[in-house]
DNA sequence: TATAATCCCGACTAATTTAGTCAAGTATTG
DNA sequence: CAATACTTGACTAAATTAGTCGGGATTATA
């Protein structure tokens, strides 16, 4: 699993919308500004989250995105696998993009078995992680003495 | 971490490398063929992990490839990391080859404290296993009936 | 109801990576 | 010397990545 640069973007955009989350939605430009993301990039990207049912948008004057679910129902490895399809390191020991390889006997191949444990351990981490969890971090990581309004991430 | 093809097919190679491991060599040829992988791909494969000093070659008639240190002594993070590069999902945890991101603050980041996890993960798994180890597992996952000399991988 | 703000959609591009192929050369053994 | 193998470097086609861009659709509000 290798994290692209629209990954990162989108799982950063995520966060601000669990730090924000409410019936009242982010616009695309603060998202943008506060994480310092190309802006007409991060169109492209939520709109993907939009179809993918991570995030709903209002349009018009005061529109914008909301997360669709709540914070702690989204995990990173959902997010992960929809923008960067599968979590394993090689399509044989993928569960959701299962792809058969070149080996001779899968059953057999220990470089498979190694993979799995691999897949097994990333897997591990992301499914264990939800937006919630994130927000969480990021509130432990700051600490109790600065303004919660301008948080980093 | 994502294994390429190029990636997969040197691990492979190498595991033939280890199977075989001795003072001869083994031909390029003979491991394309037993592993199905185009010849001259396997070449500028084997020529890099030569230059990279995994592996040995002897040229001319009996010429071929052999392990340059001992098969319990290279570890499959080892190979990777020459292969792909880093094993973390993004660079900024990646020990290796370190690049800072854009995030205004890494020590305060949120998702940077997620990847490290998956990095320690990934590494964890890969700084286990040697190519020893993965002809370990190839015999045990053959299952003592078979015949040792046509193994499969 | 006009208008400005905002999201929506699809096409486009440039750079990089991936998965190979190929030709001609060099070393070694019999 | 001839056949066999590795060596080197260039080349290619397809896919992916990281964006950009123009213009259209929607909606709050003055």
């Amino acid at each position: 699993m290798k994290l692209s640069q629209r990954g990162e973007y989108a799982l950063r955009a995520l966060l601000v919308l669990g730090m924000n989350h409410g019936p009242a939605v982010v616009r695309i430009r603060d998202i943008a500004q506060q994480q310092n993301i190309p802006r007409r990039f991060l169109e492209q990207i939520l709109n993907d989250l939009k179809s993918a049912g991570f995030v709903v948008s209002k349009r018009g004057v005061a529109g914008g995105y909301r997360l669709q679910r709540g914070p702690e129902e989204i995990s990173l490895a959902d997010i992960i696998r929809h923008l960067e399809g599968p979590l394993a390191p090689v399509g044989c020991v993928s569960v959701n993009y299962y792809q058969r390889c070149s080996c001779p006997d899968e059953g057999k191949c220990a470089i498979r078995s190694v993979m799995q444990e691999v897949r097994d351990a990333i897997v591990g981490v992301l499914e264990g992680v939800s937006v919630a969890h994130l927000c969480d971090r990021v509130r432990d990581l700051q600490g109790p003495l600065e303004n919660p309004l301008d948080y980093i991430i």
